[in-house]
DNA sequence: CTTGACCTTCCTATGCTGGGAAGCCCCATC
DNA sequence: GATGGGGCTTCCCAGCATAGGAAGGTCAAG
């Protein structure tokens, strides 16, 4: 007990799978001391790392923002402004998903709600589908 | 005028780009004839295809589902209750995710709600993501 | 010493789309 | 006839985040 985690405990103490702990160092995410026999270390302070990383996938930040929170995390003399505006701006693009989202479930089920669903071929949904041409130049 | 265009018309034709048109042969989802010079060409029919597909890709289907779609589309003696299915069951997949995105982004806002935003560093939000260490064991 | 659990790296896949390079084809214009 | 340009071809790479597996090293217990 020379006071390190294999990546199995890590993994275990964080919720993170050690295949994505290898991967957050891959990306330069973390960092890992190594064992003199190359196997990765580490101490609880990086568990916490692993933690944090992972309460912010649950809120589904990209791990670009990690990134970025993780440096405010550790900047002591950080502003709780910036951590807000990025908290907002993802609220923002996660709700704007979200209602795209639902708004295409929503057509799709006016269209259902038309559709017989009985054994009989006519089906406003593939006639939908099928479309006019409707001279549609360009795509999003 | 042998009849058939070539890719960047039907591309043009169908709001399908170049590049997708190829990967849909590619992954086999439709086909396409060659000119003596190994050009691909494309009649009214395989526009219509291709328009087919873009339309269910608007509506957020899977590549997986459009390839069982087209089959309904073309089997005249298709029961409208198949194609209603997949579309409800996608419907529901759509909402799910919908939900889940709001939930998160639900609980983000109410984080963010409770950070001043100032210059000083104390931030609930981190503090949040920092978290206790919880015990949790397994991950979804 | 063997066994088995753990660790290492490297490659592959997913789902959908875009970007770009290298090279061929064809038509119009000079 | 030669040249230019735009379209076509294929093939590789990128992203996003994660998982699976192969081949091999390491270590502790039996």
């Amino acid at each position: 007990m020379n006071g390190g985690m294999n990546i199995g405990e890590a993994s275990a103490g964080s919720g993170v799978s050690a295949k994505m702990i290898r991967h957050y160092e891959a990306i330069g995410l973390i960092e890992a001391t190594r064992r003199p026999n190359g196997y990765r270390s580490y101490g609880p302070q990086d568990v916490a790392v692993l933690r944090f990383i992972r309460h912010a996938r649950d809120l589904a930040f990209p791990l670009e923002d990690i990134r970025r929170l993780l440096a405010l995390w550790r900047d002591r003399s950080r502003a709780s402004s910036d951590v807000k505006q990025m908290a907002l701006a993802h609220v923002a693009a996660l709700e704007s998903k979200a209602a795209s989202l639902q708004a295409v479930a929503e057509s799709l089920r006016h269209l259902a709600q038309h559709c017989q669903g009985d054994d009989r071929p006519d089906c406003p949904i593939l006639a939908e589908l099928e479309g006019r041409p409707e001279l549609e130049g360009k795509r999003a």
